[in-house]
DNA sequence: CTGTTAGCGCCTTCAC
DNA sequence: GTGAAGGCGCTAACAG
């Protein structure tokens, strides 16, 4: 590896113009730029990262923080690919820390020491050491996900959850569902609070009496939404099921069959988050876009960065609802 | 931030003993010794590891290379997640490079100045830029997945799929099928000619004839499996099918079912490759366990940079073949 | 406009 | 056993 030393020498130049040629950082006559190149090609020299990034005190590296899920959903993915693409775009890196279960980084309060310029953080918690670390080491974040509510002075990008679950809630109303079981995420999530909020609002708009026993919780595995949908089935008081994902979706379908219920003449079935394209049956749903809010996400922390910008709450609407032969109308009530 | 001088003067010695603290280098007093820590500890201090890489040629950090493959697959972010938990507890930190399609690598031949101590390239390609490059900037690598011939003698990686193939060939063949219609991956890939070798395989142990004709092609998407599922079974000559994926399978189920073809009545449907967890109808598959694919390659290129191992050309054969009601016996031959 | 000089923070001989 | 000095490769004043 060549070095600035040795393309300086070449070129019969001081280091420092070198630096200049290649930094746009001050004036070199056309005639000396084109020896720097020149020579710079000829020994195949570029910047060493490492040691630009300490004389700047800027490494160009944005730390990109999860934790594994155990199934990391494909949620994640999205977000990581689109994290990933656009900040390469910007001649950042991605640095990628996978958070163990239950073992939050596992360097304690070193990360601070990490050789990052910002840092993306998924689904922050309430008393998230990551966040405080960059926090009181001044690192800029972006948190990806509903912010808790102790940090919502920092940047942050979610979708609008409250408007999805209102959109779908809604729209199962047109087609002349009043009682609808809602099968939420798992409680106490900010993502579980704000799907409420948007199925009462839909609810209270068309005159429709909310009905706490009509609410359910589930994560997101199969097994668990087989069996909870069970019971929801057996009371075959509802018309519409609204699931938080189309993995329970799945689960509620598969019980059904094995009931004999019948999708959707007996009962309607809408998710609230897909995985797309591999679906079958193709449940009716919501997708998020979760690439461009990693996207957004990348662009964020660089403004932040580069163009020091205040922090900002981004609420992205980028979803689309995809209805499908899993909701049926409801003509007598 | 505070720095090595802040910690030697704070302690009263010199900042090379300081370092010899830090890396174990050379043997210090205890009494300074703990001097030493009890300084840096009240002044917060790490090490700046630009600083440290700059000074010791090494970053501790592994840049892992994958395309965007429109689709990004499951398999991939098991990678992804099996390489970057492993190398974060081998204290190596992970760069994650994603390419655009057919835009491979930007940055064209500049890779090398990647701050990496090694790569791990996922699908490697005939004529791949960045293996080039790396290879003649004595950069480690790890393959993963099928090497290119032209690369043989890098350390690669990579799940065994002629015995994949074969093992699911050969539990068809025990339950009676004889009649094999395959599905493979996409062509002059080297993962469909190792599959189809597989496939041979155990015909040609159980004295069944190959016939090509049995031999299909398709990528990974449900449309174009749908399509072509509909032609093999209007054929009515199989009696079993193999699939490159459950997606493919997917795809087969439900052209079977808008044709009134029973599974596994009238044909059984086997998958190589599986999402796991979220499908239904649940399709007999094989499962390979990527993330362990992941972590062996993480694994592998510490071995490299560390212990400078040799390369080493591993084939895991971490799998398991899921039977489920998708696949039937044949008793009247 | 160009070159010289002094760091960035750390590691590592090499004397003491 | 410990410390002083030089260097990793680059940038940023500051002179010239």
């Amino acid at each position: 590896m060549s070095t600035i030393n040795d393309v300086s020498k070449l070129a019969g130049v001081s280091k420092s113009t070198v630096s200049n040629v290649f930094n746009n950082t001050k004036y070199v006559s056309e005639e000396i730029t084109d020896r720097v190149l020149k020579a710079a090609q000829e020994l195949n020299y570029y910047p060493n990262k490492l040691a630009t990034g300490l004389a700047n005190k800027k490494t160009y590296m944005i730390g990109l923080f999860l934790e594994n899920l155990g199934e990391f959903r494909s949620m994640h993915h999205q977000i990581i690919e689109g994290v990933a693409m656009k900040l390469n775009e910007f001649n950042y890196n991605v640095i990628l820390y996978i958070d163990r279960d239950n073992e939050k980084i596992p360097k304690g309060a070193k990360l601070r020491i990490e050789p990052i310029d910002g840092a993306i953080i998924l689904d922050p918690e309430i008393e998230d050491i990551r966040i405080k670390d960059f926090v009181s080491s001044g690192t800029p974040i972006v948190l990806v996900g509903k912010a808790p509510k102790s940090y919502e002075n920092l940047s942050s990008l979610d979708v609008d959850n409250i408007e999805i679950a209102y959109s779908a809630t809604k729209m199962l109303i047109k087609n002349g569902h009043e009682k609808i079981a809602f099968i939420n995420s798992k409680p106490n999530l900010t993502i579980t609070s704000d799907r409420l909020k948007g199925y009462i609002k839909a609810l209270s708009e068309n005159q429709i009496d909310f009905e706490p026993s009509y609410i359910y919780n589930c994560d997101n595995t199969i097994i668990k939404a087989k069996k909870l949908a069970g019971s929801i089935l057996e009371k075959g008081e509802f018309s519409a099921i609204i699931t938080e994902s189309d993995v329970v979706a799945l689960g509620v379908y598969e019980e059904a069959k094995s009931k004999g219920i019948n999708i959707p003449g007996d009962i309607s079935v809408f998710a609230l988050g897909g995985m797309d394209y591999f679906l079958t049956p193709e449940v009716s749903r919501v997708v998020v876009d979760y690439k461009k809010l990693g996207e957004a996400a990348a662009k964020q922390i660089t403004m932040i960065i580069d163009n020091n910008q205040q922090s900002s709450n981004l609420i992205l609407n980028e979803y689309k609802i995809i209805k499908t032969g899993s909701v049926g109308q409801v003509s007598i009530r």
